[in-house]
DNA sequence: AAGCTTCGCAACCGCTCTACA
DNA sequence: CTGTAGAGCGGTTGCGAAGCT
């Protein structure tokens, strides 16, 4: 740190004993705040940045100057992988700290910690990535017809029953959707695949059956399908759109994420 | 004991944000 | 809307103390 005056002849470096006696005294008399003032009310030849950086930094009485104990320093590591090098509001959470201070501690403390904790944690990866062999996931596929199949035939499934009502979103039934209209296996899924509704349980079995046996190329998602009706081998088809969704765990998503954000702030 | 290296922290710098004319 | 000044923030620097050889 230079020690010499600035090209205006303002002082830079080490704060003496003398600045501190006057800057402290100006700021019990003033208060904080307005900080261009106070160099030339306290009778300083430093720089505004200077002063506020000496009172914010040192000089405040409020600052805890105590080693951090564990749970603070547990608290800091947890902020930060929360807040990222935001030091101004990690320091809001650390009662008495400094934003210099903490910004310090985590360049010569936890910077080195965290680095060697990452280490630590990719090793244990590779480690299981070597003695845990990944399990083939099969997944329940969508289903999609060709146009002329059976299922989905007027002539096959004369039997069928009205199919389904289809809904809208503000939870009329369409009337005119009866025809090659299917019902979702679960109608709290969009995405799942569709069963025709069928009062024939050999039919149903035999859809099933179907569903089962069906190739890779014939598989498509039901999304892939909403989302471009010239995607579908089977245009007629309507999905369930559902009816009322349910945004009661959305709203309370929001109220959690406001409630860090208090705590944050 | 002397020289060198490392570490911790105070302080500076440059940039962004905000308020106001 | 734009320009300007003050305030604040985060990155970086460099001094001095502590530790090591």
């Amino acid at each position: 740190m230079e020690k010499s005056k600035t090209r205006s002849g303002v002082r830079k470096g080490a704060w003496t004993y003398e600045e501190d006696k006057l800057l402290k005294s100006c700021i019990s008399k003033y208060g904080e705040g307005k900080w261009h003032l106070v160099p030339q009310r306290a009778g300083l030849n430093r720089c505004r940045k200077s002063c506020r950086l000496r009172w914010l930094n040192y000089l405040n009485p409020t600052i805890n100057k105590e080693i951090l104990s564990e749970d603070e320093v547990d608290m800091m590591l947890r902020l930060h992988k929360l807040l990222g090098n935001r030091w101004s509001l990690i320091v809001g959470r650390l009662p008495g700290g400094t934003a210099n201070y903490v910004k310090n501690y985590w360049h010569t403390h936890l910077q080195k910690k965290m680095v060697s904790r990452k280490l630590e944690e990719s090793k244990e990866r590779e480690k299981l990535e070597e003695t845990v062999k990944p399990h083939a996931i099969i997944k329940p596929q969508p289903l999609t017809f060709s146009a002329n199949s059976p299922w989905l035939n007027r002539k096959y499934i004369n039997f069928v029953t009205p199919i389904v009502a289809v809904s809208t979103k503000d939870g009329t039934v369409a009337n005119d959707h009866i025809e090659n209209t299917m019902l979702p296996i679960n109608d709290t899924d969009v995405d799942c695949a569709a069963q025709p509704y069928t009062t024939n349980s050999t039919m149903s079995a035999m859809w099933w059956e179907n569903l089962l046996n069906v190739s890779n190329d014939k598989i498509a998602s039901s999304s892939l399908l909403q989302e471009d009706d010239s995607n579908l081998e089977f245009p007629n088809v309507n999905f369930l759109e559902v009816p009322n969704v349910n945004y009661s765990n959305w709203d309370s998503n929001l109220y959690e994420f406001d409630s860090i954000l208090d705590i944050l702030n």
